[in-house]
RNA sequence: GCCGGGAUAGGGUAGUGGUUAUCCUGAGGGGCUGUGGAUCCCUCGAGCUGGGUUCGAAUCCCGGUCCCGGCCCCA
């Protein structure tokens, strides 16, 4: 009887994990293109760290345990908990911005499904202490980027959450969270009931999630200057017609002048900068990420053709540094769900095969130094099954291989080898050093096409 | 935590109570001890697991494990 696997853990035989290698490669040379630099952290930390984070209703996901000292410790369920708690600790006073970013296992005890696993991966980053719009939609742009490296269109959904707290804060506590939850679930008539119960159906909050893109962004600002309280007079309805579009951006703007907590002035210039970054994407404030360290511009991506776990992206602006002990520190961050986008990746595969070194049994020694010195240039493989010549040709061209250097007894006495081109037969008889030249010469080329 | 569908050699499969479990592919060896993916020969290799029913179970029944899809959740 064989052992399996643990649920929800997956094997990468030697093609995947070659896949997945080129496609974490090229999302990171996006990353580092963009001056963030690499860091990890431990594969378990103290439970507490996500408790505080997250609440402890996480506990129940994560796998959790109590070490031979009797500590509470947990395989890290996500990343940006951790690599906020490393820059508390160590980097707390290095220059700003800190742009960092990470790839590693994460582990949560869920009930595994397309695109979810219990051990998973995530790639991401996190941009500490920069100004918000600024960070936002270089965060967002980056994001794009990296999908856009190993052929991947997503959705991107851009939200912002001041205006939707702000919404909130005319609605009795005790309904907010539920309101929240619904928005967040899409539960629209339940939504409607229930604002309509409490009497709150004239803030708009419907009409709000409703619209997507440029409209809501009017509706926003229509919604912004109804709640002002008006100091100077009831000139802005005039100001800011419902659906027209030109108005939006102003009546944003206006925004600003009247209300110091909600700054929907600055989402506006994050998507100004998000233009200007060349990004598309849909203004959405339904996308609410329903965690209360997110202050600011949250976003979401999607992608078509994985089942139920579309969504391949999340992130927003937070406030977390100081949850961990730290001064506070805007940061805006986002995790990548590396295995559901493994699942859509779009790249041209090109393995490099390494050369076969193949030899009579009688000069394997031999064979040996010269496999050693040709390793010193070249990917090679040598026979270890003690199979004849004819056996190690037929290994290499099932295997693939472009070319077989072959030693022999006649090889030997001549103090020239055997390179064979698999591909078309031809046979050249080259010394070591013309063999070394040309077989380098054929790895740099492969390399670059 | 809930609902549904699954599990037969390394991979893909057939068989649905009754001899030695089908076929394809693969892997190892050989024909060919100095030259290939063809071909031929030989070899290896399987009914998830634990119970039950039965003279007899891969097949029927029950529990568990794992996989797939969906719900819930999703930091």
């Amino acid at each position: 009887m064989t052992i399996q696997r643990p649920r929800g853990t997956r094997d990468f035989l030697p093609e995947e994990t070659e896949k997945r290698g080129r496609a974490k490669k090229a999302m990171q040379d996006v990353l580092e293109r963009w001056g963030y630099q690499e860091v990890a952290t431990p594969t378990f930390e103290h439970l507490e760290l996500f408790t505080i984070k997250s609440g402890a209703s996480v506990v129940e996901e994560i796998y959790s345990f109590t070490d031979k000292g009797g500590r509470a410790l947990a395989l890290r369920p996500e990343l940006t908990a951790p690599v906020m708690r490393m820059y508390v600790s160590e980097l707390q006073n290095s220059p700003k911005p800190q742009r960092l970013w990470y790839f590693g296992n994460c582990f949560r005890y869920e009930r595994p499904q397309r695109g979810r696993f219990r051990e998973f991966w995530q790639m991401g980053c996190e941009l500490i202490g920069g100004a918000k719009p600024d960070s936002e939609a270089e965060a967002i742009a980056l994001a794009d980027k990296m999908l856009k490296s190993v052929g991947v269109t997503g959705d991107i959904h851009v939200g912002y959450l001041g205006l939707i707290r702000t919404l909130l804060s005319k609605i009795e506590a005790e309904h907010r969270s539920s309101v929240m939850r619904m928005i967040d679930k899409k539960e629209r008539g339940a939504l409607a009931a229930l604002l309509e119960d409490i009497g709150q159906s004239h803030l708009g909050i419907l009409e709000l999630i409703d619209l997507k893109g440029q409209s809501a962004l009017d509706k926003a600002a229509e919604i912004v200057l109804d709640m002002e309280p008006s100091p100077v007079g009831e000139t802005a309805p005039a100001d800011a017609p419902a659906g027209a579009p030109a108005s939006g951006r102003s009546s944003a703007r206006q925004g600003r002048a009247v209300s110091s907590e909600l700054r929907l002035e600055e989402f506006q210039e994050t998507v100004d900068l998000l233009e200007a970054h060349g990004v598309n994407f849909t203004i959405d404030f339904e996308v609410v990420r329903g965690l209360e360290y997110y202050s600011g511009t949250v976003f979401e991506i999607y992608a078509e053709g994985l089942g139920a776990q579309r969504q391949i992206c999340g992130g927003g602006t937070y406030e977390l540094a100081s949850l961990f002990g730290g001064k506070e520190t805007s940061s805006t961050g986002f995790g990548l769900g590396f295995d559901r986008i493994m699942e859509i990746v779009q790249m041209e595969g090109s393995r490099t095969l390494p050369v076969f070194l193949a030899f009579t049994p009688d000069v394997k020694v031999q064979a040996t130094k010269i496999a050693r010195e040709l390793r010193k240039s070249v990917p090679l493989v040598i026979d270890v099954m003690g199979r004849s010549l004819s056996a190690q040709l037929k290994a290499a061209a099932s295997a693939g291989a472009k070319f077989v250097v072959i030693v022999g007894k006649d090889e030997l006495d001549a103090g020239m080898l055997t390179m064979r081109d698999m591909s078309g037969g031809a046979q050249e008889s080259l010394s070591l050093a013309e063999i070394e030249e040309r077989l380098k010469k054929h790895f740099q080329d492969y390399d670059h096409a």
